[in-house]
DNA sequence: GTTGGTGCAAATGATTTGCAAAAGG
DNA sequence: CCTTTTGCAAATCATTTGCACCAAC
């Protein structure tokens, strides 16, 4: 990974270069979704067996300060991590059924405009997480 | 409480009206916003020294079923509970400061249905947390 | 009497922290 | 070298659970 964009942002924070915080990225980035943190150790062990978990934690910490990764509590206290791509969007957590689907940014759009604007309050409408029934649970 | 309806709709459900419950319900009841578990406990405990925080929440699961009391998770691992009246709202909570200011409902009113009609999805648009920073942080 | 509710103590489970050793720059 | 990062083990902390006893109804 010669110019990997990410490492840069990394060193340019003043943070090493080290394996384990690499494949934690990667793990995130491979990923399609969202990810727990036990499911980013695990995959960080298929290639690295004595990484341990307060790594990850604390690997996920300097991510998200960087805003490289996002941060959801989806309830039932899993705390789901979420590698940032171009466009935001949200998820649709159906309480009966646990199943996850995506939404898309353009109905949160309007939200967050009026709400700075009335308030003066410059919320983070970013990776919702809207809880509620599915079609099929109905 | 000759026939406070809240202790009617808990007989209604199968459910037995002890003291502790009534002081947990009496204690969200007069809270203006939200308490944590701990603040509800601490509150019945000024009147009644002897009760549990697994009866704390164990009542708030059996209140949450009856959708007398609503639960969010206001992050840093605090969740929160509120009686539900009349008008439902919402809450802006400032990453920076901590502070939490309420938004009325009328923001959220129309993407419930948008989100319905294109996608089934019927979502709780109750309660939300919405966080951020307020104005005095930016 | 039944059934559900309670207090207590112990278990859980995700996350955090202290510390000494190891490694990046 | 100097500082950050790591692994390990132990500590937190909110919430949950098993169980024997009590209290509503």
């Amino acid at each position: 990974m010669p110019d990997d964009p990410t490492a840069v942002l990394l060193k340019e924070a003043g943070h090493k270069l080290t394996p384990q915080r690499m494949l934690i990225v990667s793990a995130c980035r491979k990923a399609p979704g969202h990810l727990s943190a036990a499911d980013i150790l695990a995959e960080v062990r298929r290639q690295f067996a004595y990484v341990d978990g307060s790594t990850v934690y604390r690997t996920l910490t300097v991510l998200k300060d960087l805003r490289l990764v996002s941060e959801t509590d989806i309830g039932e206290g899993e705390t789901v991590y979420e590698w940032i791509r171009e466009e935001p969007h949200h998820h649709l957590i159906c309480k009966r059924c646990g199943s996850i689907e995506q939404l898309e940014h353009r109905y949160f759009e309007d939200l967050g405009s009026q709400i700075t604007s009335s308030t003066g309050f410059r919320p983070d409408i970013d990776h919702f997480a809207v809880f509620g029934t599915c079609n099929e649970c109905q």
